[in-house]
DNA sequence: TTTAACTTGTGAATGAATTCACAAGCCGCT
DNA sequence: AGCGGCTTGTGAATTCATTCACAAGTTAAA
């Protein structure tokens, strides 16, 4: 009767979720040129997978695709913001106002997809009471009581990595169930909350070993 | 006899790179703090998985530790700098001086990693000539001719969506063979040129999924 | 209607990554 | 020299993810 998205039976994987996330750009873009509908071939030939496992990836939340036919572009669209949250508004604190924390801070693309930044907080007296593009650079001592007032969904940590850990403990404390990480650390939180890490350090040496390890 | 890393015999997982990673940097961690020795169950416990699992993912390359004492972090440390490629520079270009491009170029972990940046590029006038700390920002119409000339070995992507896949082409044509890429966008490339992408837009949609999905 | 050309959705098969579990080796103490 | 406590390295077992392969459904055209 409603169309809430289908009910997680099983534990979805992260690689599943990235594709999906993927899967959505495409449809956009696809979208955009007006076209209606698409084969889950032509969707994996755009993600470089195949479409076996598009139509797997799909499979864990209902079925959405007309056989003979293939997908309804803006449905399943749709479809996948449903399944990814992306139907309501997520507010964000960014913690950390340095060049990173800074640089996020007027990424356009954060608002474009529904997720608006609050605020950021830094302890340096220099930057506190400025404003990043919009964003008010607030005390970080502030930062417990306004989350309780705010509720953020999202703090997103630029701080150096000896502080992140602190970071964490303090949002956590506050409530905040989901965290995207840019120190180059490993992060310890309770189980029911989610955190992600972006490190370049890391990846960068994804690279190094690749380039290094060739046959 | 000699001490190369050992001969990738089969293909290494990502995720086995990216944890070899990680335990460095635990071991440089410790190495700052004195401790000799470190067993595969500490190393776990610091980065959030198994004995078994660090011990397999080193087992890969040979075997480093004592059994009864475990690994000498200053040894296993140097293996691993080995292993990933760290024993030499990497020379790196960042495509793209805008505020992503900027706050890269003057992130310290680079240097600190053995990564040196040689130049940013941009087609903006208004940076052209000017300097990012003290990394120059060059016209990107000089790109292929300097590529040639400095042969980078990486190539670090902070370009527009729309952009990214033809300096991916440019940067292949005069033989960069690893491409970091910011861009939000899936980018093609032949099977030997190695690219890792990272899409802040695709961490916050797993964040959003994770808070949507919870049971 | 029937047929031909497509494309989905999904169990079953395969392949990949992680975890188990234990023999083998090392250290220090007696 | 022998014993007890630890810890590695690794096949085997298990769990998880991807790919295969095909029945079932859809459309369009004759």
């Amino acid at each position: 009767m409603n169309s809430q998205a289908a009910v997680s039976v099983k534990r979805i994987a992260d690689s599943t979720v990235r594709r999906l996330s993927a899967y959505l750009r495409f449809l956009e873009d696809f979208e955009g040129r007006g076209l209606m509908t698409i084969s889950s071939e032509e969707l994996a030939k755009r993600g470089g997978t195949t479409s076996a496992q598009v139509r797997k990836d799909l499979s864990f939340f209902g079925s959405f695709g007309k056989r003979g036919l293939g997908y309804s572009v803006p449905e399943l669209a749709g479809r996948l913001r449903e399944i990814l949250g992306l139907g309501r508004e997520w507010k964000i604190v960014i913690v950390g106002a340095g060049k990173i924390g800074a640089a996020l801070a007027q990424y356009r693309g954060f608002r474009q997809r529904g997720f608006s930044i609050l605020a950021a907080y830094d302890n340096n007296p220099e930057k506190i009471g400025r404003k990043l593009e919009d964003i008010p650079v607030r005390d970080i001592d502030q930062l417990e009581r306004d989350i309780e007032r705010e509720k953020p969904d999202i703090a997103v940590l630029t701080v150096p990595a000896e502080e992140a850990q602190s970071v964490v403990n303090r949002v956590v404390s506050v409530g905040v169930k989901a965290i995207l990480n840019f120190a180059p650390t490993q992060l310890h939180a309770p189980a029911d909350v989610t955190v992600k890490t972006v490190n370049m350090a890391m990846e960068l040496e994804g690279l190094s070993f690749a380039l290094t390890n060739r046959e």
